[in-house]
Parts: C-alpha cells; structure tokens; sequence
RNA sequence: GCACCGAUGGCGAAGUGGCUAACGCGCUGGUCUGCAAAACCAGUAUUCAUGGGUUCGACUCCCAUUCGGUGCUCCA
C-alpha cells in the first residue's frame, strides 16, 4: 500500500505523510469563525482537506482529525451585541449552516469538533504556563501578550524574518503598553457589556490564536502529525499557534504542515465590492448544483491557485454527467460473462495511475484524468460489443474507489437544491432564487410521479408511431428542465 | 516598497530535460437513432507569455522583461 507524499510548508518539500506514535494520524484543520454564512473559498480549503482524510482512509490509515469551531470573536460580539442576543444564540445559526453547507458539500465530518467556548480552561492553562516562563506577561488593562523576542524560531513556517518584520513594522501604536509592537495578544481584557470570561488570569476572552493552540494539545498532544488550513493563516495565525505551542511545551507542536491555496473568483480575489462573492447557497439558488461545486473546486490541486469560474461550474456539471452516466450504463446493461483481457488491462492501470495521482501530493487533476481515460476505453469496449461481465465489475470498482474520494456520483443534488429553498423561503431571500429553479424545484415543479406518466405516455405514443405527440411530450419536458434519453433498456430520464 | 507564486489549445487544467504535450468542457464532421439524447469515431496547441543563456537537446534549468495573483493587517 502505498503512502501518502505531502508537500510539507515547514521543510517546503514533499514528505510522507504517516502517524507518529499512534495507530491513526492525528491532524488539526482551522475550522471556520461561525459569523455569517460560509463562502466557496472557505469551502475550497474544507474540500481539499477532505479529500486528504478520504485519501488516508483509502490508504488505510486510520484518521484523529480535529477541527475548531471558532464561536467567540471580535465580528461575533459586535454583530450578536447590534442584533442584541447572548453570542451563543447568534453562533448556532451559522454553525448549523456551516454544518449544513458541509453537508451539501459531501464533506465528512472530523472525529472530533471543538467549540473554543467550550475550552477556555485549556487556553487559560497554556497561557499560564507561558507566564512561568515569563514568555506570557499582563499588560495594565488586564490583556494578556506574548514575548515574541523570546521565540528565537519565530517564523520558521511563513520564513520570516523577525528583524525585518520589526523594523518594518506598521506602527500599530502601544496602546495597552506592549513591550514591543509585534507581540500579539493571547487574551483580551474584558470590556463592558462585552462577553467575557471569569478566570484565574483575569476577566475577558481569548484572543484568535490561543485557542487553536490549546485544542490541538487538548485533543491530539503536544505533539502531532499534521495541521491544515488556507494558506493565509500560515501568517500570522500558525506561525503564533507554533510560538505558543512550542514554547509551552518545548515539543514540536505538528510535524506536517499543509496549505491550500486562494481561491480567485472570476479571476480576482473574492470580495463583497467586487461583486464576486459567493456563498454555497447563493450558487444553490442560482441553479448550480452541489456536486458540480464540488468536483469544481477539487478539480485544481490544493497547491495551485483556483480561478472559479461559472463557465467552469458547466464544464464541471457535463463531466459529472458523464460519469454518472457511465455508470448507470454499467449497472443497468447485462455483460456477456467473461473477461476482456486486454480491457481488463485498461482498467487496471487506469486503477494504478489514479491511486499513485492522489498518493502523490493530492494530485486530484491527475486522477480525475485517470479515470477518464477509463471510462472512454470501456465506453468504446461497450459500443463495439467487447466489454465483459468482468470488465464491468472491474470498472464500477474502480468508479467506487474514485467516488470514495470525490463524493460526486450519487445524485443528491434535487434534494439540495430544495433544501436551500426551504432555507431561502424561510430567511425571506426568495428573491435571490433564479427563476428556472422555481420552475424545476419549486411548488408548483413537475413531481417526479407526474414526470413518469408522461415519460410513460410518450412509450405509448412512439409504440403508436405517433412521433408528433411523443416529441411534443419530450420537448414539453425539456422545456422544465427534464431531458429523456431512449436506451436499449427503456427511457431514462434526468433533471438538467 | 519588501517577499513569494504563477503564465500551457476557444475555456479549464495536468505534465516531463529527449516518445505523437494528459484529461475535461466546448466546437466541426461522421456513426447510431423515426428524430433526438447518450455513447463512439475523426478533426480541433508543429506548440507551452516575451527576450536572452546553459545543454547534443528545454515547454521543463538559469537570468531579465511583461502580465496576473498572494503575503507583509482581519481573512479559508
């Protein structure tokens, strides 16, 4: 079995990737901060980071994978304190639509999900434990910061040079009286009337880093195999969650360290003033199918940078089809029994070339290509009447191994995109949903009991030989999104 | 300003110091079909931003230029 190579940000080399210690690989990935609705580049880092789960379970190693929910920040208390509701009832929305997106997405769920309100303990230990050292030290309204001159390695993942980062140095002025303008802060004094906390350091909240650090140590050690997350967290948020960790424990805090890159929309950086700004739910309601989004956004390896796109969204929706068709045509046809030898050939290489894809650095481009590559070669073996029993077993295992991975064949996505219209309905943004998607999944949309009837009207007709109704009943059909296809075993049909 | 990354066909996107530069989408023609759809077949980059250099040989290594992106500040 082969094992997974991974770029490492640490070393900058590809390196393999195997547990450390324990039985199963141990790994942290920066969640999200649950202050409004998830966007697709949160989703891009999500995505990759999943498939590098699905990847060593695949490989069979078993997985610790904790992820943070950040549920107590800076955003979070001025919105929850402006709607004027305790922050906990402001969090639960967005952390259930986090859930939700993910979800859609056919994301797995790491084994283990850490509020940071839920372990404010640890963070206070660890920063205690820092002030031992007198790395950690109070400032006088009550906030906590680390000594950053006292972390000699500090930028040894962003490559950072401290000195230089000193004197060029924004000023961000010494308001709480750092003893230098680098030093961040660990803890924030409480202030009026804002959420805080009553601990053996000190009333207040944790600031951004201090939880990162403490969870890791509190679900997975001191020490462990690998922390993920987009590559603008590298700095400052790692390089800190290293410093504090490290400097606490006088361990390695994670030995990998692994990045996923920008994702551009339209080829600029997502914003909300440039317009190209999308949450899952704004594609949902656009008529973008979830699987699409999904296989779109693996489609680029993690490392390089990813320019979404609508029109990549059709190409991606096609190729879904494509797939997913290829495999109902598997399924749904009786092979003459038997093997094709030099087929059978085809598909195991196709087999070999994708594993090796994803076990080298998560090529997910390659192996995509590799499967491809299979499903011509048994398209062409189908239509010239040499595909076998065996050859199709061959290759619906292998489209399983593939799917264990990019989740996209099993069609889900009518049931999405309803389930984001409830939510659309329910949050008063019906406005925001695009017409065709009313019409196709909406109240007033075809059933799919209703569509049979006709498909089965249209049987009739053809038997008749009346292709004038039959065509009439197709293209009424189409004309809501229903597109049929006659094959040897009867009528098939699909939403477009 | 300082640092880093990228530039491959109509679009998206792999890849390698030397076989016909993957794969997907799109487009054109054909096969199949009552007609479609699906699928298949053929075609669709003598060429990998530009200019130099190293080399027997570079799209792949080096340098410069241009363009795009990112980080240095909250951010996936």
């Amino acid at each position: 079995m082969a094992t997974l190579q991974l770029f490492n940000t640490l070393t900058g080399t590809v390196e393999s990737l195997t547990p450390q210690g324990t039985p199963e690989l141990r790994m942290y990935c920066c969640g999200p901060t649950v202050y409004d609705y998830g966007h697709i580049g949160n989703f891009r880092t999500f995505l990759h980071v999943d498939v590098l789960r699905r990847v060593l379970l695949q490989l069979g190693v078993p997985v610790r994978h904790v992820m943070n929910i950040t549920d107590v920040d800076d955003k979070i208390i001025r919105n929850a304190t402006a709607a004027q509701i305790p922050i906990g009832q402001y969090t639960a929305k967005y952390e259930q639509a986090f859930f939700e997106d993910l979800n859609a997405l056919g994301i797995q769920l790491p084994e283990v999900i850490a509020r940071a309100t839920e372990c404010i303990p640890e963070m206070v230990e660890l920063i205690q434990k820092l002030a031992a050292k007198d790395i950690a030290y109070q400032v006088e309204d009550g906030s906590w910061y680390f000594r950053l001159n006292r972390d000699p390695e500090y930028g040894k993942l962003s490559k950072k040079d401290l000195e230089h980062i000193e004197d060029g140095a924004r000023v961000d002025v010494d308001e709480y009286e750092k003893d230098a303008a680098r030093d961040f802060a660990l803890w924030k004094a409480a202030k009026p009337q804002e959420t805080s906390w009553q601990t053996a350091i000190g009333e207040g909240r944790p600031g951004w880093h201090i939880e990162c650090s403490a969870m890791a140590a509190k679900f997975l050690g001191d020490t462990f195999d690998l922390h993920a997350g987009g590559e603008d967290l590298m700095f400052p948020h790692h390089e800190n969650e290293i410093a504090q960790s490290e400097c606490a424990s006088g361990k390695t805090f994670a030995r990998h360290w692994m990045h996923v890159r920008f994702l551009l929309v339209e080829g600029r950086k997502m914003s909300k003033s440039e317009g190209n700004f999308y949450t899952l739910r704004d594609l949902l309601l656009k008529g973008q199918r979830a699987s699409a989004i999904r296989f779109l956004l693996l489609s680029v390896p993690y490392r390089n940078q990813m320019n979404f796109t609508l029109d990549g969204l059709v190409e991606s929706t096609n190729a879904v089809d494509r797939l997913r068709t290829f495999r109902q045509r598997l399924q749904s046809q009786a092979w003459p029994a038997g093997s094709n030898a030099e087929l059978a050939v085809t598909i195991q290489q196709a087999a070999e070339k994708y594993t090796s894809a994803l076990a080298h650095d998560l090529n997910t481009a390659e192996a995509r290509a590799a499967i491809f590559d299979m499903v011509r070669a048994a398209n062409t073996a189908a239509d010239h009447g040499l595909l076998q029993a065996d050859n199709a077993a061959a290759a619906l295992r292998v489209l399983a191994s593939f799917d264990a991975v990019f989740n996209i064949l099993e069609d889900r996505d009518a049931e999405l995109t309803k389930a984001a219209l409830a939510w659309a309905e329910a949050e008063g943004r019906m406005a925001e949903v695009a017409p065709e998607v009313l019409e196709k999944f909406g109240a007033n949309s075809l059933s799919d009991a209703a569509i049979e009837a006709l498909v089965a009207e249209r049987t009739q007709a053809k038997k008749t030989r009346n292709f004038a109704r039959a065509d009439a009943i197709r293209n009424e059909l189409l004309a809501k999104g229903i597109l049929l296809e006659d094959s040897k075993d009867g009528v098939r049909w699909k939403r477009k």
